[in-house]
DNA sequence: TTTGTTCATCGCAAATATACGATGATCTAA
DNA sequence: TTAGATCATCGTATATTTGCGATGAACAAA
């Protein structure tokens, strides 16, 4: 909700994990990821099976997750087949593995 | 008297990832989390100097961070010193590793 | 062609998030 | 006591997210 007129210094970098992180802050988007990501590839009426909402709510996570680049899909007609994005999954990896280990150097005395 | 720290309920570790990345999911966030992580203790005085939003919009945005345990407040009046919460930063660090690394077993033929 | 399957998208309602100014709370110092 | 500094919270407006049913698009098989 864009409104002040002020433009915030971000990093892109800053902007890529807080994209990333907002893909997965939420449940069922965690589930969605692990499941494709420990299990096996899946389709969505699989998902629908696994996740108890409706096929159209799970296939706006699919595209949250699609557009973060954290999935792709290989369409199989009449199916389509959701996997993670390795690639783009090891540089999310990356990045969230640089980000949490970002203050090793410091040490602060608040406690 | 503890007047800064708020608990929240997890009931799996999917909602605890999502919780933890929702926190992080916003740029202004990631910018505080890195400011306070890799730089040095801040008090809310010198976060409005760095990041151009009002003082009540970064005060919102700490809340969100001291309500999913990434940071902590001390009490310093007239300020107050926000530090990350180093104990549950490691307990996130290890979550997302594992998260991140849950795939390593399985090859998909997706491509 | 028609029918059935699968998934995406649309349209809507409700909930949540975001941002701001104003105000309140708390403490120090004069 | 009063004044100033600092930060939290309130109230408001708007933007975004979430979830659902209904519908649409694409394809295979009959």
């Amino acid at each position: 909700m864009q409104r002040t007129l002020l433009t915030v210094d971000y990093s892109s970098e800053e902007e890529i994990i807080a994209s990333i992180a907002k893909a997965i802050g939420h449940p069922v988007r965690v589930k969605i990821l692990r499941l494709l990501a420990s299990q096996t590839c899946c389709f969505t009426g699989e998902l629908t099976e696994l996740i108890p909402m409706a096929q159209s709510t799970i296939s706006q996570h699919l595209k949250a997750l699609l557009n973060a680049g954290l999935i792709k899909g290989e369409i199989n007609p009449p199916k389509v087949r959701y996997c993670i994005d390795r690639e783009n999954w090891q540089k999310a990896q990356a990045l969230f593995g640089k980000f949490f280990t970002a203050d090793r150097e410091y040490n602060c005395d608040c406690g």
